[in-house]
DNA sequence: CGCCAGGAAGGTC
DNA sequence: GACCTTCATGGC
C-alpha cells in the first residue's frame, strides 16, 4: 500500500533523516546511500507496518511493506506520524533569514537543512535520549537495540524487525531484567519509572507536543523526569522543535574548545553564552556549526 | 588496575 | 547557587 506527501519546497530528504544519528538506532534504519528510511511501526489499532519512506521528486513516498491493506484511519495515522517524523510542517523561514546573514551559514539555507529525525512518540524520544548519556555512542546503539528486540513487537513471524516498545510493554519486565538483559545499567530505574509514571497517567507527554504550550512550561515538565538533566533536557526540547538550550556535554566541549577557544575550555558560565545571539535557534546554530 | 564515555541524582556547605 | 560522590556498563 502507498501513500504520498507533498513535500515542502524547502526539503533536503538526506539532510533531514542523517543529520542527526537517530536514523542509526532501531526501530529506524537505512539503506546503503541513505535514500530510503525505513521503519516497523505498530499502528493504533493494533497493526504493525514496515514503513519504507522515499523521496520522489515533490513528494514523499510512503510503502507500507508487504500485502497489508491499511483502513482510512490507518493511513491517515501512517502520514500523521510522518510528517511528524521528517518535520514536514515546521517553519524554518524565521532561521533561515538568520542564516543568510551569517557568512559561515550559507550552506544551510542553500541545501535545505535544519530539520532533524525525530520518533513518532515523545517517549521513545526521551527513553533514547537517556541511552545517550555518559555512554559512549556505541553503547546507545547496543541498549536500543536489546530494548527494542527484547520488548518490541515483531513484524511478521519470519521478521527480525520489531517495534519500538509501548511503555505498558516495559512494565511487563522489572527492573533486573532491564538491568541485566537489555544492560541499561542505572538507567534502568530511570526507565521503568518513566514508563510507570506513563501508564498511570502521572505524565501526559503527548501534550507537550503541543506548540502553543511555552517553553518554560514544557522545561519544567521534562526537568520532573528522573534521568533528565541539562543535557537530555536540551535534546529533547530540540526533538519537540525547540532549539532556545544548548546541549553543553563533552562533545560540546570538544567542539567549542577546539574552535574557540584555543583548547582551553572555559568556565561553566561562559560556555552557556555562547551562540546566544541566535535566541531561539541557539542548538541549530551549535548543530551546523560542527 | 584506573579512567572515561555526547550526565544526572542526591547530598553537603 | 557551587562543588562532591556515586551510579552500571564496556572499551581501552
Amino acid at each position: 500500500m502507498r501513500n504520498a506527501i507533498e513535500l515542502p519546497k524547502q526539503f533536503n530528504f538526506k539532510a533531514a533523516v542523517t543529520d542527526h544519528g537517530w536514523y542509526l538506532l532501531p526501530p529506524f534504519q537505512a539503506n546503503d546511500d541513505r535514500s530510503v528510511l525505513k521503519r516497523v511501526e505498530a499502528l493504533s489499532t493494533g497493526k504493525i507496518v514496515l514503513l519504507h519512506i522515499t523521496q520522489n521528486q515533490n513528494t514523499l513516498m510512503i510503502e507500507t511493506g508487504g500485502k497489508q491493506t491499511l483502513t482510512r484511519e490507518e493511513s491517515e495515522e501512517v502520514v500523521r506520524k510522518v510528517n511528524w517524523m521528517l518535520r514536514l510542517d515546521e517553519d524554518f523561514r524565521a532561521f533561515y533569514q538568520m542564516c543568510s546573514a551569517d557568512q559561515n551559514m550559507q550552506e544551510i539555507v542553500a541545501e535545505n537543512k535544519g530539520r532533524l529525525l525525530r520518533s513518532p512518540s515523545i517517549f521513545e524520544d526521551i527513553v533514547k535520549t537517556i541511552f545517550t548519556t555518559n555512554t559512549t555512542w556505541s553503547r546507545t546503539i547496543a541498549m536500543t537495540t536489546n530494548f527494542v528486540n527484547h520488548l518490541g513487537e515483531r513484524y511478521s513471524n519470519e521478521s527480525e524487525l520489531f517495534t519500538f516498545p509501548a511503555p505498558e510493554a516495559v512494565l511487563k519486565k522489572d527492573k533486573t531484567f532491564l538491568n541485566k538483559s537489555i544492560k541499561l545499567g542505572y538507567r534502568s530505574d530511570y526507565i521503568y519509572d518513566l514508563a510507570l509514571n506513563i501508564c498511570n497517567g502521572v505524565y501526559d507527554l503527548e501534550e507537550l507536543t503541543n506548540p502553543e504550550m511555552p517553553t518554560e512550561d514544557v522545561v519544567h515538565k521534562l526537568k520532573e523526569i528522573r534521568g533528565v538533566g541539562p543535557y537530555a533536557l536540551s535534546i529533547i526540547l530540540m526533538l519537540l522543535g525547540r532549539y532556545d538550550f544548548l546541549p553543553v556535554d563533552s562533545e560540546f566541549k570538544k567542539h567549542v574548545k577546539n574552535k574557540y577557544f584555543a583548547g582551553e575550555l572555559p568556565p561553566k558560565s561562559q560556555l552557556q553564552q555562547l551562540y546566544k545571539e541566535w535566541g531561539e535557534f541557539k542548538f541549530l546554530a551549535y548543530w551546523f556549526d560542527k
